[in-house]
DNA sequence: CTGGTTATATGACGCAGGTCATTTTCAATT
DNA sequence: AATTGAAAATGACCTGCGTCATATAACCAG
């Protein structure tokens, strides 16, 4: 691919506050690296070499139960940072990453960009509310796992994808049901309620809501009470 | 109650990097507050006007979801920060948090820690590097909550504690309950078959960790297969 | 010691949703 | 058009665990 690496940086939320020189030279430090959808980026429990931003297309983060079974942690696209922690802990990846579809990202190796870090103090600041949201996201996510029902979970989970994607999602049940720690089956038959409904129409491998508002109420309240 | 503010963040490893003139610095900063058990430090949705660190004591951060009950997200004692993401962003605090007995606590206004941690790069890294672990933890129950039965939940979240305060825990049944995102009963009806195993002993409010390695066993696998 | 409050304990019941099995539809590839 | 493999759909079954109800035990205040 034939891309500016200094531009996609610029993008980026973390590194937006920059001097046009210091995108520069970070953009110098980095690697680009292309892969195909469905590739992994690295396992979890590598050791982590590299930090990752996703220039184009789209990775998904995911863990594997001891079962097999997994779960999906977290879809980034471009101008976002992932596996980050284990870079920043020098401790093994805690997920494994993996392209949901053709996926170009930029890699800084993990003692140049540390030493990159330590003189901008801003970025610092930038990678810590962006840590801070994702902890924030997280929990809120932990305690619906505690305490709401299975169909809530896919109904935020669906509202989380718009918010971030828009209206049109590209993504399959199987992975609707993996983000939601649900079976896929279960995702089905709630998706098809929805399409009954009138709140999704949907293609092989998309998803479109159409009636956001009625997804809201449905991710808020018991059906009837 | 009589302490040396300084001492207190001396001892945290957020600042135990700095000189001691930047420490007091802080100190000068932070007020000291003395809260009975069981009372609220803050709640859920409020506008955070302090950056916090515990003192003395144990506090609980936790949400309460539609139906009412309540997740416990994680305990904090001596030397740990909390309600910092909501500092950080100037979002409302995204949880409560709680004194789990008698406790002290230090408290920076907001601005003033902000301020001082522009100034701070090496803080700020600190931060991250606890944000990071934060997360990291958070993303790994999240998974756990996704895919493990209650039983297993239920023992790696007595394990998860034992790795932070020791053998000894002073937790109910029902706090664990509420970590594990389970039932009190579910939670009793575990740590009774704990008991006759030999894995735990003991008294109300108040659980000791025998056997460690059969508890190990136990969060890992299902019983037999 | 007594009464009240909270933690612990235990049984019985029901159902949400996981598991397994089968079928249909769709898109890509030759 | 034919082949193939994944996605989507749908039914039947079964169990983990939540819910409700009741009982006992431990601790505290007076």
């Amino acid at each position: 691919m034939n891309m500016d690496k200094a531009e996609v940086l610029q993008k980026s939320f973390i590194f937006s506050g920059l001097k046009e020189s210091e995108i520069a030279e970070l953009a110098g430090l980095a690697f680009e690296r292309n892969i195909a959808s469905g590739e992994f980026i690295f396992w979890e429990g590598d050791t982590p070499e590299w930090f990752y931003v996703v220039a184009a297309g789209r990775i998904k983060v995911l863990k594997h139960s001891l079962l097999g079974k997994k779960f999906i942690i977290a879809f980034f696209g471009p101008g976002e940072m992932f596996g980050e922690v284990a870079v920043f802990e020098d401790k093994p990846y805690p997920a494994s990453a993996q392209t949901a579809e053709d996926t170009c990202i930029l890699g800084v190796e993990r003692q140049d960009f540390l030493a990159f870090l330590a003189q901008r103090p801003q970025v610092a600041l930038r990678i810590i509310s962006i840590l801070g949201g994702r902890l924030r996201d997280s929990q809120n996510r932990l305690k619906d796992f505690a305490g709401e029902r299975v169909e809530q979970r896919l109904a935020r989970t669906l509202l989380m994808l718009v918010a971030k994607l828009g209206t049109t999602l590209p993504f399959t049940r199987q992975e609707i049901a993996d983000t939601a720690g649900t079976t896929t089956e279960t995702a089905i038959r709630f998706m098809s309620r929805l399409k009954d409904g009138g709140i999704i129409r949907s293609t092989r491998g998309r998803i479109t809501i159409v009636n956001e508002t009625k997804l809201r109420l449905l991710s808020e309240g018991p059906p009837q009470v």
